[in-house]
DNA sequence: TTCATCTGTGCAATCGGATGAAAATCGGTG
DNA sequence: CACCGATTTTCATCCGATTGCACAGATGAA
């Protein structure tokens, strides 16, 4: 690439009558500069337009602002109100803060460019943690989110996944059902997981059966939610009430529920995951459980945020919420059932 | 920030016995460097596990291969199937081009940080016309994704807006509708200008009226599509047919008018843009123009990263096809219409 | 008046690596 | 064996900021 000719801090001292010292130090806003100087310091770099190399006040200053989000590319996970979700929140903290945010999709083999950030927020990835311990190894503070490293020292901000699964199982069992199938998410990520054990909790402490049959394995994806209904419908007894790991394999399940003859929430329950618009979108306005997607990135970019600026700083271990929504696609069974 | 305590090139050359030069030629794979050296070189930089500091490269080169794509952050564009397509070709293209990914949601008034990348793709964003001539004035290549400005000397990739609206409209007239509606998108976006251009284009070349009444503006969102939809329903004579500026608004209008005691495709028909695969999650499949979004993202990607490696190429302006993707949501009107 | 304390400023070293020019090495030749 | 051109390596600068330290001049206390 061919080298832009550029002003320096230098032009600006010369033009300003002042040191390259004195330069610097306007623009980092150090207090200790006499006002007639900085006055014309300011007036020299609006008037020939400079801007500061990033790449020397990087290698001369040694930090870095620069904040990495690792996230998996899979087609599952990504093409939801999740990931936009936090693609937005992240990318309006990180501009509040005036910082740059860099984003790296993931498939699992590579990951974020380590020299160009000052620290890494990993978003739902499970199965990497050599390549976290690597950043941590490096000294760059790096938080997890919606992921929570139980064994390794790293801050982490999530959501309560299992008591909000185990929350909407509790729902549904106090509504009268019994017989409740789950479908998880895909189980790469820790999130899903925890819902998964969130819903064999509560089973368990109701003292029902959650037996193999009634998990149904779903990846997030429309099509594996398909499926899952397939084998709900084919089932017998059948389940009078699904919890699905996420709206968007819900509202498809709910579509093939239909389709294949049984009324939504008549003849089954259907109770989400995630409180995406697409709740209510469909047929039925879908119960499900809202999760904090932006508090959860905005808190993980903070904690980032902080860590950089203090890497001895204590690890936090943040766990946000969940809150069932009450719409209306879960009823008691029929008496019949 | 904390300094990090780094090994540098000269901890590598040291430990393999030649000069930093020779190290660092070893890095930047130039081809005259002896085997044994190369070997010996390769070995200690993997024993001290060095990685060559960003910063100093690109000061010392003065090159930057970070791409900056800057979308709007406004709910209506952000949150849509479109949005998460351009992240996610764009992420991929530049894994694949070993480039960093620097994003920057903008809300109008700030940009991404010039001097954090060496190039940029806007996407979608029409009042920012000064801060295309910024990067264009400060050297800084940049490439315009869905938005051509004519009259800017700038490389530019899109879709076919107005051909793929006029496209549209041409099917419902030939299937024998005369009064069709349009539903437009955030009109800030010049996307949504051109789909509109070319709905007047089609009407006007079959002598069909195109009055403001049948203009009803939208913003991407499923609130403005609700809107436009009752105002559809309240009409008469009411329109046969209506295309829509995105499959999301589609799917909206499509809810409200069964709701509204509509059929469709029986008593109105609806068309879509984007082929969004929400178009297949609803009670019809809906008819649809589709838009090659990844290979929208991958071709500026590829314009930009040429760009970076030789300002003075030619400047290009690509647009790409669409193409009509025919499902069940339009037919011919009624008779009695 | 003298010495200590502050303010503001500038000098020069430094960050870690790139690169053109000069020097060294090497195999081949006459 | 000296010489040559080609291939490798090294030397020395430079990239554009930050920052520790020295220092001049102002201020105040003794």
């Amino acid at each position: 690439m061919a080298r832009k000719k550029v002003v320096s801090i230098e032009d600006v001292a010369q033009a300003a009558g002042v040191s390259i010292t004195t330069v610097s130090r306007v623009i980092n806003k150090f207090p200790t500069v006499k006002d007639a100087n900085r006055r014309k310091v300011e007036e020299a770099v609006r008037r020939l337009n400079f801007k500061p190399n990033l790449a020397a006040q990087r290698l001369a200053s040694g930090s870095n602002y620069t904040i990495g989000l690792e996230i998996p590319r899979y087609e599952g996970i990504f093409y939801s109100f999740y990931a936009m979700e936090i693609f937005r929140s992240v990318g309006i903290a990180c501009d509040a803060l005036r910082v740059d945010f860099l984003l790296h999709l993931t498939d699992g083999k590579t990951s974020v460019n380590a020299a160009a950030v000052g620290g890494v927020v990993f978003a739902d990835v499970i199965n990497n943690r050599h390549h976290v311990e690597d950043f941590l190894n490096a000294g760059t503070p790096v938080v997890l989110m919606n992921y929570l490293a139980k064994d390794v020292e790293v801050s982490s901000v999530s959501v309560d996944n299992a008591g909000g699964a185990k929350a909407a199982a509790e729902y549904l069992i106090h509504l009268g059902h019994n017989r409740i199938a789950f479908v998880t998410g895909d189980m790469a990520t820790q999130a899903a997981q925890d819902r998964l054990e969130g819903y064999r909790a509560a089973m368990k402490e109701a003292g029902l059966a959650a037996p193999e049959e009634l998990v149904l394995q779903g990846d997030y994806s429309r099509k594996s939610a398909r499926t899952a209904a397939e084998k709900v419908l084919a089932a017998t007894p059948r389940p009078t009430a699904v919890l699905v790991s996420s709206d968007d394999m819900a509202m498809e399940m709910v579509s093939a529920f239909i389709e294949g003859g049984l009324k939504v929430p008549e003849d089954v329950s259907v109770v989400g995951f995630d409180d995406d618009p697409v709740c209510l979108y469909g047929p039925v306005a879908l119960t499900t459980v809202r999760q904090p997607i932006k508090e959860m990135a905005h808190a993980a970019v903070k904690e980032l945020y902080l860590r950089m600026q203090d890497p001895d700083r204590q690890i936090n271990k943040i766990i946000l919420p969940t809150e069932l929504v009450i719409r209306d696609s879960a009823r008691p069974p029929k008496k019949s059932a």
